[in-house]
DNA sequence: GACCGATTAGGACAATTGTCCTAATCGTCG
DNA sequence: CGACGATTAGGACAATTGTCCTAATCGGTC
């Protein structure tokens, strides 16, 4: 894993620099000095920092497919899958403690600024929303999958943010657990509503 | 209310541009246009952009103090309190559906940027925290009150992230009922753990 | 009216930004 | 070897940034 092209090296530098200091806050000179190659080398890989922008929103996109694919082979029933989904915020506890969620923090600030790229980022959501969705209807609750599925990604996006502000790693637990409570509970025959 | 300070007309301005377009992303010029004075004059009322940034922080602790302190003369009991503060994702989901929550929004980015303000930015959060907790407190629930209040801010949170990155105003609403129907079970006498 | 501090306008300043050009170097193929 | 496209380095460019200085103006006090 040594070896990766030029254009490699940069959007994987740009990726992390953007999801630790945001997008506008990465500067060319930042990255160039991460890869250790000259600013005027940027011109020719990429003609903008939009550009730049894009194609690491497209990486993420990638990566993201490749993990939902890997849960969904991984596991055997909908509800270990959506387990999977939880348990990233322990998996990722300290970076998200320190830089708070890559999609959240980065759909935040495209929209403050607005980014034309916005609603690229937020396909990064998407992703995760309509998979989640597909697993609560298998688990029977099509009538309110996507309900569930954005009161889901929602709980995780507030761990997150609180995690960050707070720097807490016993909260980001005792949520987690909490979460996957509440995950048991939407299995039970319903009792109202 | 149309007579201010120049001062005050500043920190308004930058109050409401740091929260529309983030702090970095807001210029001297910015706020200069805004309040239609000139670039230079800032000098005089404040020596750097970081002292912008403390003036307006300043600002938003003293109305939130305000508005907890009116939340527990208002509210009769600390259910009550509890729900006022839920309902201000739709007293104010217009704003939160285009900028998300000010609070959450504002440490994050000041996380990113290293920016020595930070902790006084987290005072907003630790301000809700604290007053959630003492209403829990107040409801028997002395042992979780705190994790209860975090659960809580975590929970309006992700809210806030998602309605605005979704633009969805029926996302908020649902959302607040059901975290409505959460306090509500809270109350109840418990049944486990 | 004369004075003086507070306020304001206008612009200078170096530093940094994203962008873009040109020339040198590399690697590969004939 | 020679040639040619891909890659790289170095720097120029205008624009914008936060900062700061100086001079003009204002508003009230003696």
């Amino acid at each position: 894993m040594l070896e990766q092209t030029t254009r490699e090296q940069i959007v994987r530098a740009a990726d992390e620099l953007f999801y630790r200091r945001g997008y506008e806050h990465t500067s060319f000179a930042d990255i160039a000095a991460a890869v250790a190659i000259s600013r005027g080398n940027f011109y020719h890989h990429f003609k903008t920092k939009d550009a730049i922008l894009d194609a690491v929103i497209s990486v993420r996109l990638a990566q993201t497919r490749e993990m939902l694919e890997r849960w969904e082979l991984a596991g055997k029933t909908p509800e270990a899958r959506v387990r999977s989904f939880i348990d990233i915020l322990l998996a990722n506890r300290a970076d998200i403690k320190r830089y708070g969620c890559p999609v959240g923090t980065l759909c935040s600030e495209l929209t403050k600024l607005g980014h034309p790229s916005r609603p690229d980022a937020n396909r990064l959501f998407t992703l995760f929303r309509s998979w989640l969705a597909r697993q609560f209807t298998l688990l029977g609750r099509g009538s309110d999958a996507d309900e569930l599925a954005m009161h889901l990604l929602a709980m995780s996006q507030g761990v997150a943010t609180l995690a960050s502000a707070f720097k807490d790693d016993a909260f980001i637990a005792t949520e987690v657990e909490r979460i996957h409570r509440w995950v048991k509970d939407q299995l039970k025959p319903r009792r109202r509503r």
